[in-house]
DNA sequence: GTGAAAGCGCTAACAG
DNA sequence: CTGTTAGCGCTTTCAC
């Protein structure tokens, strides 16, 4: 009898073939020290004939371990959260363990259901990007969790990881200061968003602490795309106010929204508006002029976000907050605000 | 006593606590017909006040069906396969399944560590984008598989969803043929890539039917990334041959890379080279000029695969080729070879 | 309608 | 070193 189309074999079979107890061939198969030579090496030919594959539900059940982790972000289609999702797997798979994703996309009924089906396949813990500060399926949630993004003063008492807005922020600001803008236009993102809010503020102390009015930024606000970047700078630049000569954006997509949206009006970038932007995303450097940008440190935050995960899992109840440095990533987008020739700025070894 | 504190309810709890059996308290629970009203709704309320939640693993154990789907590609940073991700996973959740998601690398090791992972996981099936044509993985996985992306002849066994290549290139080489250029150069992948053989395969095909030599396009190769496609377009520039007008790249970020290298090199696209992609990333439309590009449904290839694999659950052992349709993405990057003024091509309308 | 009993495949105590 | 005995939490007969 070909046994090909019978159910896969279970520690049962093997046992039986190599003429073991389950016990054993489990002790064997988990090497646990304590087998006989013999004993172990039968079992593993008769797993391998077989093609014996561990029952990890059974195993999990069991044990208490699944050794499976989850990850909700808004959007795995998002380069920024792509890049996050792609350090937290690489950390996973290094531990053995497994990742199941889930898109959020920013909806709150949508997070609440991708946290209960984690808590249900009874994740080992869950690295999280909430929707929103209003989400309290987060506070409910039950297991280990670390969250990742801008949310660590909303939830204190869980582990976070993030980049250093504020440092993050200081780069930028100081970078466009050094060049001659102390006024760079916001383009910021939706009210609702954690995100923002943290962004706004570090702006607001660090121009305080430059003597500079907060208040006489112009500020422009939309949805973190390219295509509500491209808008809001449209509307930035149709101000009555003052002409626009430089731009931080909150985030990439905006950036390079606005670096079009510039091309639409006829304006140059950097010569007419310098445009800095936020992420660090690859497709920064598509654009024309390449973005210049203080780069996050994504795929660090998803791998320290398994790190950390794994570790509270020892040292229970041991929350942490980890800030990652950002840093700056020049490509051409930046020019210095005397200039008026179309001169690329190129600072690399300047001081 | 708080409970809080002591693990989650199981439904034996419940059922306690509802007064009934265990077997009732889990007709109650999966909404099963047999059930009187008055236990169905004391289950229910008892479940809801003690917060009790289903273990899916004893359900899976037990019940053999996990509602877990693997999906393995290359990596979740590249925005084609985040996009596929991404419409595999809200497929996925609209049946209330979850997604294990793994990122090969191209690295056949690994993809095979990620399919070992998978069944000892106990998955219902996966959807995978094969490494290579060496990979004897697959071939034993031993549960139901939809392949993605050009894999179908190697493997005519399982089921499979990509897009249409040989409509695709069709479409490209006649656009480009429109415009006037009948021997576009050629930016091809890797030579031990299946995508690269069919896109070539196709190509070749595509031309004898037109009566052009296939050996006479210009070709050069490299990696699927900006910078490899921006080294391959400086190498393809420096060729002694007749001046390059037009490039048809296998993929998009080669093709930004292209874009890139012109502009390293001094010339203008579309005017002085004609550039046209493949895949159809959001990025494309970052670059200066924008992608013209072949679109693939990246997306749709996602929902389609996971609903080619919960059908073919099914009806078992029916494998299926789904071939879906390329769209051209037109923006700036082509111009008509006649052309020597700096216009810009739009065909929007025209015939 | 409902309950009792029998496992799913494995690991974790126990005895030998 | 090894085998036996219990379950993990659930679904699923099968009687009542």
């Amino acid at each position: 009898m070909i046994d090909r189309k019978k159910r896969s074999p279970t520690i049962m079979d093997v046992a039986a073939a190599a003429g073991v107890s389950k016990s054993t061939a489990a002790r064997a198969l988990s090497s646990a020290p304590n087998v006989a030579e013999g004993s172990r090496r039968r079992v593993l030919e008769v797993a391998l004939a077989t093609g014996y594959e561990t029952n990890h539900l059974a195993r999990s059940l069991r044990s208490g371990k699944t050794g499976m982790i989850g990850l909700v972000i808004p959007d795995i289609a998002n380069p920024f959260w792509a890049e996050v999702a792609r350090g937290a797997q690489d950390e996973a798979s290094r531990c053995g363990a497994s990742l199941l994703v889930f898109s959020s996309d920013w909806n709150p009924d949508r997070e609440a259901a991708h946290l209960r089906a984690l808590r249900q396949a009874r994740v080992e813990g869950a690295i999280v990007n909430p929707v929103d500060d209003g989400s309290a399926s987060l506070d409910n949630f039950g297991l280990p969790v670390v969250l990742i993004g801008s949310s660590a003063e909303r939830f204190p008492d869980q582990s976070s990881v993030g980049s250093d807005i504020a440092q993050g922020v200081a780069l930028g600001l100081d970078h466009l200061a050094s060049l001659g803008h102390h006024r760079p236009a916001l383009l910021l993102g939706p009210r609702n968003r954690l995100a923002r809010a943290r962004f706004v503020r570090v702006v607001h102390d660090h121009c305080i602490s430059r003597d500079i009015d907060p208040a006489t930024l112009p500020v422009e606000e939309g949805g973190y795309t390219v295509d509500e970047g491209r808008l809001a700078m449209g509307r930035l630049l149709a101000k009555q106010d003052q002409p626009v000569r430089s731009v931080f954006a909150a985030n990439d997509l905006m950036a390079i929204g606005a670096i079009l949206a510039l091309r639409d009006a006829g304006l140059r970038c950097p010569e007419d508006v310098s445009v800095l932007g936020f992420d660090g995303i690859p497709a920064g450097a598509y654009a024309d002029p390449g973005l210049t940008t203080v780069g996050k440190p994504a795929r660090a935050i998803g791998t320290e976000g398994i790190k950390l995960l794994t570790k509270s899992g020892a040292e229970t109840a041991v929350q942490r907050h980890t800030f990652l440095d950002c840093a700056l990533i020049e490509r051409g987008s930046l020019a210095g605000l005397d200039d008026t020739g179309p001169r690329r700025v190129r600072v690399s070894h300047a001081a």
